[in-house]
DNA sequence: GCAAAAGTGTTCGGAGTACACCCATGT
DNA sequence: ACATGGGTGTACTCCGAACACTTTTGC
């Protein structure tokens, strides 16, 4: 049995896009108190763990991933670390902690890291508790520091997303243009005209047309696309746009 | 006597610029034996401290920056957190821990951040140890995984360096244009055609020209320059120069 | 045939790039 | 007077922004 250092922890904001949402993966959290049906609060919070002893911080959040999800391979970035040593003092806070057979009153640091992939099926347990996909703009007040969390996962991924090419990252291998389009459009909370965004697409060469479309839409299908990471670390200019 | 939290620690990577070379401040480490003169080891490490148990992660960052250069309202930005298990376990790392009272085996959380600053004098001992100013070329094998942090730390000056208006936290409050293209050339690795870059510079209305020129050199004297933050914050447009 | 999204071209202004010479000062 | 870095303009190309209509499919 490998023991957990019950000090350092990974949180992750793991970010799904879906038609024309961005999505973020929440485990429910429900305290019960003494009677079967006497619940005492039920909110959620962020996937995360606590890493194993002899574990890298990359490994320990690669391992919460593939839990959720049984998935490798899968883009995930450290983007900032919270130790506020109020972080978990709230009430409700220290009452799971203690209910858990953990000290409320310990400082834990959590490294955040978001992870992109397209909304999917994952496992919908996790640890005895229920696991759902909730659309961004509808999550409300999550539990310690979450809300916190999360907050600064999107900005660092809309700051990413800026300059680098991880759009792909939350579409399918194969997408539409106008599916690349809605991602950014919803990252970047802004909207492009169709006719720019494809002459700019199309400058990239790593972005691979393919022979292949669309079935089963009920309008012109719509040709498939794929994201070539080989072509872009080759063709990628380290440009400077430098600071404007 | 506040208590200090014996798991969680920041390094700073402070840099400081100088005519045309990007420092770094580093803190020299001597480990002497039995005899007076008989020196085990010596080499350097980054700044850093552990935090105390009821301050923030930034609030030790700031401390550790204020005890040694006596400067407030630097330029500071948390950049990545290292907890790899072995980052303490070189050989001289665990003679110097041990010597110090501490415990080599715990494990330890770092969370790294860099500061900006024009290289001037600043406090020469702290905690009885020598600190300098070190070109970052002349850098050789640190201490602990201090390298490794280094390294990120200049990765992300670089990355920031690219798409925000820092260069200006490396000179003086006034500065000359060239001044600030030497910067960029030496954060960014490259060179720039001074018509070009005095052209680009132009444009940015949070560069604010003096009336005042510079003194006592040798050749025609260059205008000064100030960089207005508060310009800065309202005229920025957030730009979708967006992944290319 | 109609609803729905796919796909396509032109014009204009602004920014990046390449490139060479005169100017003001201290010594 | 000379060495040193300061300061300036033009031509060309490429990119970003604005803007409207035809095409292909499922139903």
């Amino acid at each position: 049995m490998r023991k957990y250092c019950d000090y350092i922890s990974v949180d992750c904001v793991i970010f799904g896009f879906e038609i024309d949402r961005l999505n973020v993966l929440l485990v429910d959290r429900t305290l019960r108190g003494e009677g079967e049906s006497d619940i005492e609060f039920a909110d959620h919070t962020l996937t995360g763990n606590h890493i194993y002893e002899t574990e890298t911080v990359g490994d320990a959040a690669n391992r919460v991933l593939y839990d959720l999800t049984g998935l490798t391979g899968i883009y995930l970035e450290q983007f900032k670390t919270f130790a506020h040593p109020d972080r978990l003092k709230k009430e409700n806070d220290r009452k799971w902690l203690l209910h858990d057979g953990r000290d409320p009153d310990k400082r834990i640091v959590s490294i955040g890291y978001f992870a992109l992939l397209a909304t999917q099926d994952v496992t919908i347990e996790w640890k005895g508790r229920n696991v759902k996909w909730v659309p961004y703009h509808e999550i409300g007040e999550l539990a310690f520091d979450h809300n916190e969390i999360l907050e600064n996962a999107l900005i660092a991924l809309r700051n990413k997303a800026k300059h680098e090419p991880i759009g792909f990252e939350l579409l399918p291998e194969k997408f539409t243009l106008s599916q690349l389009q809605k991602v950014y459009e919803i990252i970047l909370d802004t909207e492009f005209d169709k006719r720019n965004f494809r002459k700019k697409v199309a400058r990239m060469k790593y972005l691979i047309p393919l022979d292949e479309k669309q079935t089963g839409v009920a309008h012109k299908p719509a040709r498939l696309y794929m994201f070539s990471r080989e072509v872009y670390e080759k063709t990628k200019k380290d440009l400077f746009d430098f600071w404007v």
